[in-house]
RNA sequence: GCGGACGUGGCGAAAUGGUAGACGCAGCAGACUUAAAAUCUGCUAUCCGAAAUGGGUGUGCGGGUUCGAGUCCCGCCGUCCGCACCA
């Protein structure tokens, strides 16, 4: 007698076991088969699981396993992304060495996964911060340093004075280190860059063929590469200011020079540097633009400020015509040339400004009937006829954009100039736990590149955090080598690479991993581009820009064939939980609290609980929810199952206790079927037609949500499918129809359809098995019923043999006694029949 | 401010312009049981009605297109996300 309970403790191991033992996951470079690369963003090894990997990696298996099922080589790997500071931070907090801490993290998480039954090829399972990794990326980085792509400029950076390193700017809080509290300086630093602008243009327009990209994540990657195209060009000084003797500028709106009525440059500007230096206002002033904050509150409320530094510029249409420069608090160093002129009635800041400054505002664009319309507080940027503008009076804006950069070209003054907001991607990071940049420095050579024979450079293991800075800097020995152009004492480079260049080649690793090369060329060309990604929106610009970033400049100096690493992306929504909190505000964890009645209270002293948001799982709202025991409780398969259900994969998924369970029914639910297969072996031979239209009908729909993403579609056809089995009787066909059912589960719930496979008696595995063939006449109903409509409101609705003529419906629906009742003997003006769907009778 | 997405029962949600609410959760009633769990059966948008294959209303709000609108168009309101003194 077979056990009634599926029982998941058991089930889960022995599947697991034999998957791995057989390697049918194991991706084959040589296949003859189609490939398809499914790919989930690599996880950070911060050492557990949480549920936004479960529903990640979910997502990937049941797509990997339905491809290989339908006939795919499928390439599905998995790896770890791990350099990063929390390993730097555990080394100075709990004294353990981060590569320990790591590594010990990496095992934890991939027994983690392991029990959830993923099918993943774990022959090709890598980690970034292991030298076989690190290394190979050092050799392509010399490649890139070689072909131009790299390059070493001084740059600011947010120094922490005493943990004597460099912060990034998220790191940086009230311009204080978030570690240290104290304040940060900005210091200049030599740093690495490497020349991500130089594919700005074919960044931005690649994203056009990026059909299988979300739209959300194209736009946002358009906004974050800003391209604008304007004019840039410079007015001439009145008098010549040390060695300058013109002010350049930027515009989009070239168009509006003629209403310009002041120039403003950023406190940051050479020119402001230099009238500073004898002048202690503008110095004092400049520092003051300085401190502000830069976030989007305090510039939404800061002031526009200004300091006329008594300097005058000709226009350059009109050199009778002299603008006053000022030193403007919102004219950002870091974009066009740091200095703009300003045009009050089409611009919102240059508005404020003039007003602040009793500066001139003139209109030189109007809308038909608003010529003489004035400015009040609201600038207009709108479209209209060029006016008070001389020779482009009349003009639309467009073509006065084009007469004015023509005329700045002809007679020199400036040109047409396209400018980004995108920078050069600055990847110095003065930390250990990260890939060393394989750079010699030789007072001689300068920088030389380690011979490639000589990668890889190892992170050296006896290092200390005991001292505040980079361990790298200070380690004994490490740093000293002799220039291998020259043969004299050098000095390697001490900064590592910042950890977004790992992930941004990994997945070519994935494909090939040769020892003696970053990859093989011919085999990363087999399964590469990653056929459909998936991950967190959080990547929407940085991994995933980069990530485009590498592959083309990989493919510009001849090593990749293609442009694009990924071809379809999806982006998941998050898992969340209900949040709770006491009276006092205080936040509380799911196992503090439970329910009494309709309320919630403490689980110790049964004090009121109030419930809050539903929000993303997070430590500090205390509603994380470790899925390992859950596993433990439940089995794989129905924490896959959760993860599938009810919400739509880009949508958030909220958790909740009640799902679980009901998805664990669900389990539960099939077992019993598959049972009922056995019991009834001697079931009668009678044909079961409408049972099977069912079955047929849900194997071309499952397949066909599968393939789209939309999980939760296919599981609620599995359950009208489930519910239809169970209503009916006994039969072969039913049989059939359960049997053919564990092929449809089993890349949502691989453990029990592997277990029903076994059960029905077969020997091998429903992993190896090939998706069912569909019988397309059973997908084609013989009845269909239609809706009668009066005036487009139901009245009605009729079975007929389906594809019934016209006449025939129309016919039937006016034979219908409630229609007549509707009716009531009113005329009948008009009759719609859509075959088979509705006949519509308007009165 | 700019850009994007979204708004449907108590909840998660379905719905090539063609019967709104499939499917799941929760809830209610019942069966089985000494009892509970598990399981099974039925009901469950809302209003009127004892009930009806009775009727009215209903997809954020207001208009429009259409024989017919959750779906398309215009205008609002709201929520969420991204970017942001970007010249």
């Amino acid at each position: 007698m077979t056990d009634q309970r599926f029982n998941p403790l058991a089930a889960d191991q022995r599947w697991q076991k034999r998957w791995a033992e057989s390697g049918v996951f194991e991706a084959d470079d040589a296949s003859e088969k189609p490939r398809s690369y499914v790919l989930e963003m690599f996880p950070y090894p911060s050492g557990r699981i949480h549920m936004g990997h479960v529903r990640n990696y979910t997502m990937g298996d049941v797509l990997a396993r339905f491809r290989r099922m339908q006939g795919f080589e499928v390439l599905h790997p998995m790896g770890w992304d791990a350099f990063g500071m929390p390993a730097e931070n555990a080394a100075m907090e709990k004294k353990v060495h981060p590569g320990d801490w790591t590594r010990a993290n990496i095992k934890a998480m991939s027994a983690q996964l392991k029990k959830l039954g993923f099918a993943f090829d774990w022959s090709r399972e890598l980690a970034t911060c292991e030298p076989d990794y690190y290394g190979q990326e050092q050799a392509l980085f010399i490649d890139m340093f070689e072909n131009d792509l790299v390059y070493r400029k001084e740059s600011a950076v947010n120094w922490d004075p005493v943990d004597m390193t460099v912060l990034a700017n998220e790191q940086v809080i009230d311009g204080k280190g978030w570690r240290s509290g104290a304040p940060v300086e900005k210091r200049k630093l030599s740093q690495w860059f490497l020349k991500i602008t130089d594919f700005a243009e074919d960044l931005l327009s690649g994203l056009d063929e990026l059909k299988g990209w979300p739209e959300k994540v194209r736009v946002m990657q358009e906004n974050w590469i800003g391209k604008s195209q304007g004019l840039q060009f410079h007015f001439a000084l009145s008098d010549q200011q040390g060695e300058q003797e013109t002010i350049e500028v930027f515009s989009t709106r070239p168009d509006t020079i003629f209403g310009a009525s002041f120039v403003a440059l950023s406190a940051d500007h050479p020119l402001t540097q230099h009238l500073a230096a004898d002048n202690e206002a503008i110095a004092a002033f400049a520092e003051e633009c300085k401190a502000g904050g830069t976030t989007a509150a305090e510039l939404e409320t800061m002031a526009k400020k200004g300091f006329d530094t008594g300097l005058k510029v000709k226009h350059p249409m009109d050199p009778s015509w002299e603008l006053p420069v000022f030193i403007a608090n919102f004219v950002l160093m870091d974009y066009g040339t740091g200095a703009v002129f300003g045009v009050p009635a089409h611009d919102q800041r240059d508005l404020d400004f003039a007003r602040k400054y009793m500066l001139p505002v003139t209109r030189v664009v109007a809308a038909e009937g608003e010529e003489n319309t004035p400015i009040h507080d609201e600038a207009y940027a709108g479209p209209g006829k060029l006016v008070n503008s001389s020779l482009l009076d009349g003009m639309d804006v467009e073509t006065a954009q084009k007469t004015v950069i023509n005329k700045a070209e002809s007679e020199n003054w400036g040109k047409a100039q396209t400018t980004w907001r995108l920078r050069d991607w600055g990847v110095s990071r003065q930390r250990y736990w990260g890939t060393p940049i394989p750079i010699i420095h030789c007072e001689d050579c300068g920088p030389v590149p380690v011979p490639k024979d000589q990668l890889p450079v190892v992170l050296p293991e006896d290092i200390d955090f005991e001292t505040p800075g980079n361990p790298l800097e200070r380690h004994a020995t490490w740093k000293h080598i002799d220039c291998p152009k020259c043969g004299k004492a050098a000095t390697r480079e001490t900064d590592t690479l910042d950890t977004f260049t790992n992930s941004s080649w990994y997945f070519l690793r994935f494909a090939s991993q040769p020892d003696d090369k970053p990859f093989d060329p011919e085999v990363v060309k087999k399964w590469m581009p990653v056929t459909q990604y998936i991950g967190g929106i959080e990547h929407a610009i940085l991994h995933l820009l980069y990530a485009r970033f590498w592959t083309r400049a990989l493919a510009s100096i001849g090593q990749l064939e293609f442009q694009e690493p990924f071809e379809s992306l999806f982006t998941q929504g998050m898992v969340t939980h209900e949040t709770y909190k006491l009276g006092d505000g205080s936040w509380l964890s799911p196992e503090e609290v439970q329910k009494n009645g309709n309320d919630w209270i403490t689980v110790e002293g049964g004090n009121p609980v109030k419930t809050g948001r539903i929000e993303k799982m997070s430590k500090s709202k205390k509603n994380v929810v470790d899925p390992d025991p859950i596993i433990e409780q439940y089995g794989a398969d129905a924490v896959r199952f959760f993860m599938l259900s009810d919400s739509p994969p880009e949508r958030d998924l909220p958790w909740s206790e009640a799902g679980i369970e009901g998805s664990w029914r669900f389990v539960q639910r099939l077992w019993r079927l598959f049972i009922s297969v056995t019991e009834n072996g001697d079931a009668p031979d009678n044909v079961d037609k409408a049972l099977n239209r069912k079955l047929h009908q849900t194997i071309a729909g499952v397949a066909s949500d599968i393939e789209d993403l939309s999980f939760n579609k296919a599981v609620a056809k599995i359950f009208e499918l489930v519910n239809q089995i169970e209503k009916s009787d006994g039969s072969q066909d039913r049989n059939v129809a359960i049997k053919t059912l564990a092929y449809l589960v089993a890349p949502m719930v691989p453990h029990v359809a592997e277990e029903a496979w076994a059960l029905l008696g077969e020997k091998d595995m429903i992993a190896k098995a090939a998706w069912p063939d569909v019988d397309e006449s059973l997908l084609v109903e013989d009845e269909v019923t239609i809706a009668i409509q009066v005036r487009g409101k139901l009245r009605d609705t009729l079975i007929v043999a389906k594809g019934s003529d016209k006449q025939t419906l129309e016919d039937l629906a006016l034979s219908s006694e409630k229609v007549q009742r509707t009716i009531d003997g009113a005329e009948i003006k008009k009759v719609i029949v859509v075959p088979d769907r509705l006949v519509n009778l308007v009165i």
